[in-house]
DNA sequence: TCTGGGGTCCTTAATCTA
DNA sequence: TCTGTAGATTAAGGACCC
C-alpha cells in the first residue's frame, strides 16, 4: 500500500486555521521575493497554481490567495502523527518522505477484511487522528501502489489486483513513470513513445541504447509492471547540505564569505548531532543566468568541524574561476561518511550535544533579535 | 518568464594504479 | 624498463523527486 497526503503543507495550515478552509492558499516563498510554490491548496490549483511554479507567476494568477512561509516544525509533527497512525495498521511501515509511506499489508486481509476495507480503515484513522485527508493506492508492488495512489487525488482509494496491472498501466502516459521528467519525456516523444503501451513495444536493448543501462532497464521494467515489493527501512542519508538564493545577485566577497561560514556551521551542527563525519566537502554556486556549478574536494580526515568545512568550501570557491561574478546562490555540503558512521542516527544526545543544543538555541535567539550580521561578528569575537 | 531547498542516483571524463 | 590496458577512484554535471 502506498499512502500520499493530499497537498500536505496546505492541509496542515487549513487544519490549524479554520479561516483558511475553502480558500486558495499557497505555501512557499512570499510574493516579491525569489522563490517557488512548495505546495498549494486545491482551491489555489483552480487558478493553475502548481508546485515548483515561480511565486511571481502564482501571484499573477491569484493575488488574493493566502501566501505563507513553510512551518516545517509543524509539518514534521503532523507527519509523525500520520506515521504513528499507520503503525496501528501494519507493523511494516516505510516512510519515504514527509508526506508519503509504503506499508506491507500482505496477510492483513484475513484480519481486517478485503483490500478496499484496509484502505478505507487507514484513511478513516488518519482523518480522525490527524485531521487531514490522503490518497491511497494498493497493488502487487511498489510501482503499482504508487501509481494507484496518484490515480485519484485528492481523497482517493485505488486497488489494482495483479491481473489488472496491464490494463491499468498500458494507457498511462510515460510521464507518470518514475524517473521520467521533462527531458526524458521529450526524448521518448521523439521516438513516438507516449504511453506505456508504446513503451512496451521496445526491447530492453533498444531502450538501454537510448537512455543508458540503468535508466533503460528501469523504463523496461516499469513498462512491464516489474518492481520490488519489499517494504522496509531505508538507508540513512548520504549527504547534508545548506544553500541560499540571494534576493539580489551578490557580488560582495565579504558577504559571500559570511554566508558560507554560516552554512558551514549549520551543516557541521547537523552532522555532529547525527554523529556523522564526511570525507568530501562540496561547494555549489549559481551565477547570473542560472548557470550552476559544483566543486568538491576530498579532505584528508573525515570531519564535521565547522572550520574545516568552511575553509575547504572557501578554498574551492577561490579556485573555482568564478570569483568576481555575481552570485545568485551559494551552498555547501558534506558527504561520504567515514567507516562505521552510517549508524550515527542511533546515537542520541550526549551531554556535549545537549550543551551545543542550548548554545545554538541561544544563538538563534540572538540572531532573531539582532540579525545575522551581528551574530557573525559576535561569533568572531 | 522565472526558475527554492534538500536530497538521490546516474553518466561521463580524467586520472591514477596494478 | 617500457608500453598498453583494464579497472578503480575522483570530479563535474545533469535528471529527477518531494
Amino acid at each position: 500500500m502506498h499512502l500520499d497526503m493530499d497537498a500536505f503543507f496546505a492541509s496542515v495550515e487549513q487544519r490549524d486555521k479554520p479561516e483558511y478552509l475553502g480558500k486558495p492558499l499557497v505555501v512557499g516563498a512570499l510574493p516579491g521575493r525569489r522563490g517557488v510554490v512548495a505546495t498549494c491548496s486545491y482551491e489555489a490549483r483552480k487558478y493553475g497554481i502548481r508546485s515548483a511554479m515561480p511565486i511571481s507567476e502564482a501571484y499573477r494568477r491569484c493575488p488574493d490567495a493566502i501566501y505563507l512561509r513553510p512551518d516545517m516544525d509543524r509539518y514534521v509533527a503532523a507527519s509523525q502523527e500520520v506515521m504513528l497512525a499507520l503503525d496501528e495498521i501494519s507493523p511494516i511501515v516505510e516512510p519515504v518522505s514527509i508526506d508519503e509511506a509504503y506499508l506491507d499489508i500482505s496477510g492483513l486481509e484475513r484480519l481486517i477484511g478485503g483490500l478496499e476495507e484496509i484502505g478505507r480503515l487507514t484513511k478513516q484513522k488518519i482523518r480522525e487522528k490527524v485531521g487531514i485527508i490522503c490518497s491511497i493506492g494498493i497493488g502487487p508492488n511498489r510501482l503499482i501502489a504508487k501509481l494507484a495512489s496518484d490515480y485519484q487525488k485528492p481523497d482517493g482509494l485505488v486497488v489494482v489486483r495483479p491481473e489488472q496491472v496491464p490494463d491499468f498501466l498500458d494507457p498511462m502516459s510515460v510521464s507518470s513513470l518514475r524517473g521520467v521528467g521533462k527531458k526524458t519525456e521529450k526524448h521518448l516523444w521523439q521516438l513516438n513513445i507516449k504511453t506505456v503501451a508504446h513503451l512496451k513495444q521496445h526491447s530492453l536493448e533498444s531502450l538501454q541504447g537510448h537512455f543508458g543501462n540503468k535508466s533503460g532497464q528501469h523504463l523496461y521494467d516499469q513498462a512491464h509492471g516489474i518492481a520490488s515489493n519489499r517494504v522496509g527501512s531505508k538507508a540513512g542519508r548520504q549527504s547534508i547540505s545548506k544553500e541560499t538564493t540571494f534576493n539580489e545577485d551578490e557580488t560582495d566577497q565579504q558577504r559571500l564569505r559570511e554566508r558560507l561560514r554560516l552554512q558551514a556551521s549549520e551543516v557541521g551542527y547537523i552532522a555532529r548531532r547525527k554523529g556523522l563525519k564526511g570525507r568530501v566537502v562540496s561547494l555549489k554556486i549559481r551565477l547570473d543566468g542560472f548557470e550552476t556549478h559544483t566543486r568538491q574536494s576530498k579532505i584528508g580526515v573525515a570531519s564535521n568541524a565547522d572550520g574545516k568545512i568552511f575553509s575547504t568550501a572557501w578554498e574551492l570557491y577561490q579556485a573555482s574561476g568564478f570569483v568576481g561574478r555575481p552570485v545568485r546562490l551559494i551552498g555547501v555540503g558534506i558527504s561520504e561518511w567515514s567507516e562505521g558512521e552510517q549508524m550515527g542516527d542511533l546515537f542520541d544526545s550526549t551531554d556535549q550535544r545537549e550543551r551545543e543544543d542550548r548554545l545554538y538555541a541561544t544563538l538563534d535567539e540572538v540572531s532573531e533579535k539582532f540579525g545575522e550580521g551581528r551574530l557573525s561578528r559576535g561569533l568572531k569575537k
